[in-house]
This record gives structure tokens, C-alpha cells and sequence, in this order.
DNA sequence: CCTGCAATGTTGCATATACAACTTGAGTGA
DNA sequence: TCACTCAAGTTGTATATGCAACATTGCAGG
């Protein structure tokens, strides 16, 4: 049931999992990529919220802190807390969709499944997805390419609580990309660059010469605090190159 | 004075301007920084800090929690607080110092100039300026160590228009990056990222093998539209890589 | 009218307390 | 010897309380 004084539903206390003040960061995060809370609207007071939801003003003071401090809400002593203006996304190093990438190319896009299953989780696994040791999750791999030409292998593995049909795709018709952030928002993202020598098997799959560099992305990915999937993107050095100009 | 026990010295109440749990993030930050306590050291657990500082739990909790959500310690529940690893990672936007970004991460900055001199623009540099062939022109070439590992090769042209005097700066106390920025506000930058193999003579000065894949940055940057660089900035991949957050 | 001040509401910080969850090591009993 | 239990130490979370700092509003008095 709602609360029409704060827009939060008071929770029953025995279904929750998580700690109270994540699960009021989640809900409040909620509120805001749906936009009910748009930017620079007042987020109910610490007091309002412990009036409607029974919980303690240090929980919810830590709650909010820890949203101004993610940069999701500002705080102005003396008077509120408010949502902030949205963060300036960079064009070349955001998550863009390989296949839209292309299309602007004028070129060709096509992909080649390699594999496509379901694993379990080792320890290194686990805590790239912050899933369990020996749960379950999806693995799939995949070549994208342009005009035929090799141009990104594709390694992801995805969080079945999130996609549970992720196995079930089309994935020549739709990238996991796409798929994955029309079912579930991106909140954050977390992304290294580094520069590798392909494996054999990379080697082959691309085309590409034993010793040729590439571009390595590892990218995870965040929606309502939980990670929704950890990809790695193989680029060529040859045949590809990031661009972010600002 | 300092305390045995903890290895922090206990504040006078009065002197202090900032929030306790700040001032004691910033002391244990310091004896991380200074390598008094090297990496996977113990930290004081949070009792000791109650014992020996004066401080409530709840106060040396928050300081630990925020220096753990940081990256600078890893905190296990059941056994306690440690130094965290130092990652060599940097934002992948936006300029960024390499002096300040190594000394951020507690280490020491060296440079080793290899280059110095005026020289005359040929087509392609020409281009890369938007000066005219055969004007002449500014390069450097140094070698920034981090604690005397060499990680970046800095390879710049600079416009002497904008800095005549670039020469006869004092390269080991001020970087180019520095100095320029200084001189000349940054309006606009346009970046490439790629993987490359490195050529001979870049494998001696980065003491790195033939075949070691290296991140190469290649920038320019504008200031009152003006070309004031063109920058090659070369990675070796074994030692760096570009973190992008958002 | 407007200046000054008090009241109220907000965030920020610090403390004391309690319980839960986890780790380690010592001890105990089969 | 082995397995189990238990105690102590540690972090994680939640609450209640108090005070400080800042912003806004309204009111009293000039």
C-alpha cells in the first residue's frame, strides 16, 4: 500500500532481505528512473520518512547520505534533499548498441553465436555478478560483425534473476545488449579499458593474427543495486578504435 | 603524541574543523599513503579506534565503512580491516594530470625527460596543429615513472603561438599537462583510444617486451579555437588501465 | 514599511546501546 | 584423533537521543 505522504510503501518487516536503508535507497532510486520523482523534485524530509516509514532518523539520514554521495540526490542543509540533475553521459565510452554503432556505419551488421548456456558460478564468477558460489547464471558468446569483417567478440555472462529468458533470445535479430536494458534500466555502469594480446581461441574466432592487439572493455552493469550482467568486448586494434571527444 | 596501540595520535577536541570521522579517514589515508601501513596491513578494529581515540563505534564505523566504499581498505566481517591494493586504474574522461593521478594513489612521480626541441612541421603535423608546412613547432618526449616503474610515454607537439616560453619549463617539478593548462583553459578535446604494438625504441624507454600490447591515446585540445597539443600517450598494458565510471 | 528576532523545519554530526552475522581459536567430549 | 561446541573478537545494522548549523517564515516593534 501506498503512503500518500512520502510516495514509499511502508514494507512489511519480515520480507526483507536486504538492509533497510538499501532497500530505502533502492525504492527511492525507483522513483527516480521512472521518473514519478522527476529532477529537482523534494524527496520527502529524514522526518517524513520516519514518520511514514517506522524506521529511525539515522537510517534514514544514512540512506540519503548515501544516494548525495552516489551523486542521485543533492542535499542543502536547512532545507532538503532534491533529485539531481542527471549525469552527462560520454558518447564514445557509454554502453552503446554494436549493431546501432554499424547501422550508422552504413554497414552491415551480423552476428555469430558461438555458445549459448547455462554455468555455474565459480568464486571469481560469482563475485563479478555478486551472485552466490555455485548458483546459476548464463553464459553466451558471440562475434559481431561488420561487413563481414570480424569486429567485436562478445563474452557476457548474465544474471538469471534479471533475464530469465535471456537463453530463450533471438540473438541474430536482437543483441544482448538491446535486450538486456529493455527489460531492466541501467542505474550504473562500471567499465575498464585495457589493452591485451588475444587468446588462441580469440585469435581464431576474430580472424586476427597471434600477435595482434586489442582493445579489451570489461563492463558491468547495475539496475536497482543488483548487477544485471559482466561482459567482456574484444576489439581489434586494427579494425577498431574508441573515440570520446567533450 | 602518538598511541601505541592504533599508531593515531589523539586530537585535542578543540583544533579540530572538520568532522571527526573525516579527520580520522584522512589519518589513516596518511599512514597508507606514507607506507606505515603497507598493503593487507591490519587496521586498528573499531574497538581499538573506541579505546584510543576517545571516538564512539558508530563514529569509527563510518569512517571505516566510507574508506572500505572507496576502494582504499577491504573490511571482512568476522575478522577485521585491512589496506587495500593499490589499483592503477584512471577515469577515461576528461584530462587528467598523470603526476597528480600517481600521487593520488600514494606513489611517487619521476619523470625522465628524453626530448626537448623546436622542430619544423611537416604535412601530417602541420595538420594535427592547423599550422602551416614548415612552421615551426614545440616536441617533447618524457617517460612518467610511477614509484621508478616506467607507465607512460608522453610524446606531445605543442603550439608555440600559445606557450613561446613551453622550452624552458622545468619538466621534473611542473608536467607539459600542468603547465599548459595553466596557461591556457581547455575548450575542447578530442580523444582516440587505441591498441597498438609498440614501435623499437618505445619498448626501451618503457622497459617492456617486443610483443607487450599497449593502450595509446592520441589527444588534442583546444583553447579558444586554437589548437594548444597534440599528445600521443602510450600505455604499456600490463601496467594500466582506463577505469570510466557512470 | 522594514528591520530584527524568534520559531520552526531541515540536514550534519556524535554518542550510547543493542542485536545479528561471521571468523577464529580454544576447549571438551566421544 | 576427530568432531563438535562455545567464547571472544570483529564487522553490519538499527534505534534513540542530543546538539549544532543553516534556511525560511512569520511576527513584533520601530
Amino acid at each position: 500500500m501506498l503512503n500518500q505522504d512520502t510516495g514509499l510503501s511502508a514494507r512489511d518487516a519480515k520480507d526483507r532481505g536486504a538492509p533497510i536503508y538499501e532497500w530505502m535507497k533502492t525504492e527511492i532510486r525507483a522513483r527516480i528512473e521512472t521518473g514519478e520523482w522527476p529532477v529537482n523534485h523534494r524527496i520527502p524530509s529524514e522526518n517524513e520518512l520516519v514518520e511514514s516509514l517506522g524506521v529511525s532518523r539515522m537510517t534514514a539520514n544514512r540512506a540519503l547520505r548515501e544516494l548525495a554521495n552516489e551523486g542521485v540526490i543533492t542535499r542543502v542543509q536547512g532545507k532538503g534533499s532534491f533529485v539531481a540533475p542527471k549525469k552527462r553521459s560520454a558518447p564514445a565510452l557509454g554502453v552503446r548498441n554494436i549493431a546501432d554503432e554499424i547501422l550508422e556505419r552504413g554497414s552491415v551488421h551480423r552476428t555469430e553465436l558461438i555458445l549459448a548456456q547455462s554455468e555455474t558460478c565459480g568464486h571469481e564468477l560469482a563475485a563479478a555478478l555478486e551472485l552466490d558460489v555455485g548458483a546459476q547464471c548464463f553464459h553466451s558468446v558471440m562475434v559481431h560483425n561488420e561487413d563481414d569483417v570480424p569486429i567485436q567478440l562478445e563474452d557476457r555472462f548474465v544474471n538469471p534473476a534479471i533475464a530469465p529468458d535471456y537463453l530463450e533470445q533471438d540473438f541474430a535479430a536482437t543483441t544482448p545488449n538491446a535486450f538486456l536494458t529493455s527489460i531492466a534500466p541501467i542505474a550504473k555502469t562500471e567499465q575498464f579499458i585495457e589493452a591485451v594480446l588475444p587468446q588462441p581461441w580469440e585469435c581464431k574466432v576474430l580472424a586476427i593474427a597471434r600477435f595482434e592487439p586489442c582493445i579489451l572493455i570489461r563492463r558491468r552493469t547495475w539496475s536497482h543495486d543488483r548487477v544485471v550482467t559482466s561482459v567482456r568486448l574484444l576489439y581489434p586494434g586494427s579494425r577498431y578504435r574508441l573515440q570520446s571527444n567533450f
